[in-house]
DNA sequence: GGAATGCATCGACGTCTGTCGATGTCTCTC
DNA sequence: GAGAGACATCGACAGACGTCGATGCATTCC
């Protein structure tokens, strides 16, 4: 254990035992704002969802084609998109007998942004 | 209602109710080797967690003091980080007395890449 | 109008999750 | 070696989650 020694300076002499914080950490409100995007992104079937109908011409699929995708039952797909829809990042419209949800690029973004910017990523 | 002869025409003729999806979407084992990184990072006191070792110095910071930053019990807290660290996004180092976690930069990257590249995001 | 189709909702179920208090383990101090 | 401090683990609990079969509601076809 090299580093010990530093650990018992630091102790007797009463310190914090490490640096404090530095840069600029999420603040709480952030956090709560952000985490239901990666909750309803945190799931299997949810992220593959969104992947095929990002994939699909438009950004749209209707829900028809993604229950095919999956070896689920039709409510499970609905209850997903419903998940996905709920935390905004899909939009829901519907054409005569059929329902196509889009992907919401800003909602997106919005997640994409956590990772790019120096909020998560060390400097 | 403006769109719908377009559905009546497609389902008329006994074609799919839409475009086949084009572009490249996300694979099942890809999705399922995502998910749990995004369901680790998928709460508030987490996202805070990893946000407060990033902006710390050398993007690694010690128990004692991440303890302090949230009203939790320190059985919560290192709860958390065992989430964390069981997920590959934090690496653990004791020294001495105290516990040090460091963000992965490869794992976050990998979670990132997810929203760089044309798989979620459309073209 | 009746039948059929696409999708949402409901109720139920087993499982996982976040939180806590209590306890255990390891390291250092004296 | 006894004591103190830092952190992990355990057991328990309420609540949330993923999945399903059954049912309901629109819309379209005949």
């Amino acid at each position: 254990m090299p580093t010990t020694e530093i650990a018992m300076t630091t102790r007797a002499t009463g310190l914090e035992c490490c640096t404090p914080l530095t840069g600029t950490a999420m603040s709480t409100e952030q956090a709560e704002q952000v985490a239901p995007l990666l909750k309803a992104l945190a799931d299997p079937v949810r992220l593959r969802l969104v992947s095929l109908i990002a994939a699909s011409a438009g950004a749209e699929a209707c829900v028809c084609d993604l229950n095919d995708a999956f070896e689920l039952t039709q409510a499970t797909i609905s209850h997903h998109l419903k998940v996905l829809h709920s935390a905004g990042l899909l939009d829901r419209e519907k054409r005569g007998v059929w329902v196509y949800y889009a992907v919401r690029p800003a909602a997106l973004a919005a997640v994409a942004n956590l990772f790019d910017t120096a909020s998560l990523t060390p400097a």
